[in-house]
DNA sequence: CGGTTTCTTGTAACCGGTTACAAGATGGAT
DNA sequence: ATCCATCTTGTAACCGGTTACAAGAAACCG
């Protein structure tokens, strides 16, 4: 009756069964070169046969590396929150790394906590939070522990940051919009105090004043339903607009929704446009004319660059990734 | 000059600063009872000046405790990926853990592996692998950790089981779209080997032999493209079909596009039904007619049960979900 | 005022790995 | 046979927390 039945066997517990040493033990399970064939194979009999499984935690407290990257996000909608992800483990799984997730649904002082508590569980961090300021964020976060920013406003404490460079796309989108002829574009914002919000609707703002026309936004939150309802409250007004670029897919759905829902011809009277090109811009009828951002390479590039900060090198601190147009019917009607 | 500027300071760093030992130290941040108030401030006051932040990983290794669930999960499309893991996240927040993600997207030799080195990372597991028999994979599991197993197949290892009714779920779809009017129902079914779409069809084939109806099973594998292929296929046999009911909706989708691409009518030549209720199926024109899973719920119960199983409750071997059926305008006009 | 109980605090062992260092074994050169 | 270089192996300290146990202080009792 030995005391020890229950629970995983340790490396002690195999060093005994080896007859070997534990160093000698933690040698063969990290294939160091430096250990007898004889006594390689007694130490992988006596692993298999009390089967043995290293202890990862353990390894990481002696190590002070656990291969674990915190990925916290926002309360993200659907496809891009997943395809940020599959972009994120990807490359991560690629380099034998695992993503601990952590949603910063709550507010700043909340999200600091959950940071700090990272400390020991993590090797670094991806913060996506668009609405909150990164000083305050990181001014609590010790210097030590890397974590880049994704997505985020700018911050002045020196830490990397990827981005997607919103204001150049929204410039792309009005100049499309322009080009084929619209002039009464109204955009509809993301949500107040949302960085990339801002950032679409100054691109916005700035087009129009460049191409000589009038700015107007509506505003609105992301999601479908406020797409929706803008449209209903623009038809109110009975202003005569040509177009509608919204801050996001989800919202020009919306409105593509609610405009079919009234009559309205897309693109004949009113053309529509997204940001973001989910799946479902595609599939949606009319297709919808969006800027595309190639999420999974953007979780995939954070992935990237914080294991380079991780490994003391030295990466730029701020990276922008430049989305793409992509026509679709929404905004020119093909002559099929 | 002291040798240790650098890196975080440890419990003991605290210790010292405040006069105290470890142990109390370790008492303040743990909210034991038994310290007087005067040392708990000066505690306090000694963390703060060096900004001390506990060591997760430490502490798990002495607490035999991570607060960690690993989530193993096939590479699963878009909406369903992000809506389980949404749920999971939530109830995993709600109980103070955190998800550590790990895709399956290797073949069984490798899955086993990392499950393997999960030890010491997570208290349990939840392993979702529709293609891989459970048995092979969690006979190489110790038996010491939790996991339960999401959507599999069944399995003799006495794991606890958490899955959605598949099979009576596509016996409802064949049902509703008997008792419209159909009688020449086409399925098209899931990956090969896929043990959801195996139910899924096996439900559709006992349904149509009740209805008295000879039951036809066109390949697919869960895609969108997919269901396109089906459709053309069909079409070029010029079999007099009137409805298609695909396992899922990114299938069923897929028919539709297809369908709207040669101009057939859905729902009047032929109605069109899917297995999920993503999101998308709802905006998708006409709206999918579907078999809803509550995914993020599965997700939030998955966590649930093996948070019970942690805690060393006893939880009933198999708890199965029904889906519940959504009628919308791709199977019957509504007359508006 | 001595004896007992209760509360506070500290010491040191432990969780399960890694690894610096030392010692013993082996083999080659002279 | 002797000496030195190289290779293999083991001992014990360490990573940064928790906690059993013991001891000292304070409070309470008759």
């Amino acid at each position: 009756m030995n005391g020890k039945a229950i629970g995983q066997a340790t490396i002690r517990d195999v060093a005994r069964e080896a007859g070997a040493s534990v160093a000698s033990v933690s040698r063969v399970f990290n294939r160091l070169p430096n250990v007898r064939p004889e006594l390689k194979e007694r130490v992988e009999a006596a692993a298999r046969k009390l089967n043995y499984v290293p202890h990862a935690g353990a390894r990481n407290l002696s190590l002070a590396r656990t291969g674990v990257i915190g990925v916290v996000l926002p309360d993200l909608h659907g496809e891009f929150f997943s395809e940020i992800l599959r972009g994120m483990e990807r490359e991560a799984a690629m380099r034998g790394r695992h993503l601990l997730l952590s949603n910063m649904h709550m507010g700043l002082g909340d999200g600091v906590e959950a940071l700090r508590n990272m400390r020991g569980r993590v090797d670094g961090l991806i913060v996506m939070a668009p609405h909150i300021d990164p000083d305050l964020l990181f001014a609590h976060l010790p210097a030590s522990i890397p974590a880049i920013l994704l997505n985020g406003p700018e911050n002045r404490q020196g830490r990397p940051e990827l981005r997607i460079d919103n204001a150049a796309g929204a410039r792309t989108m009005v100049e499309h919009l322009v080009a084929t002829g619209r002039r009464a574009i109204v955009h509809i914002a993301g949500s107040h105090g949302n960085i990339e919000a801002a950032e679409r609707a100054r691109g916005y703002r700035e087009a129009m004043v460049a191409a000589g026309l009038a700015p107007v936004i509506l505003p609105g939150n992301f999601d479908e339903e406020s797409g929706h309802l803008a449209v209903q409250r623009l038809q109110i007004q009975q202003m005569d607009v040509d177009a509608i670029f919204a801050a996001n897919d989800m919202m020009a759905i919306g409105a593509l929704v609610a405009l079919r829902d009234m009559g309205v011809d897309v693109p004949g009277q009113i053309a529509v446009a997204g940001f973001d090109n989910i799946p479902l811009a595609r599939l949606i009828s009319p297709g919808l004319t969006t800027m595309a951002v190639d999420i999974a390479d953007l979780g995939a590039r954070a992935i990237n660059r914080l294991s380079a900060v991780i490994d003391g090198e030295n990466v730029p601190q701020t990276e922008l990734r430049y989305p793409s147009l992509i026509v679709r019917n929404s905004t020119t009607q093909t002559t099929a």
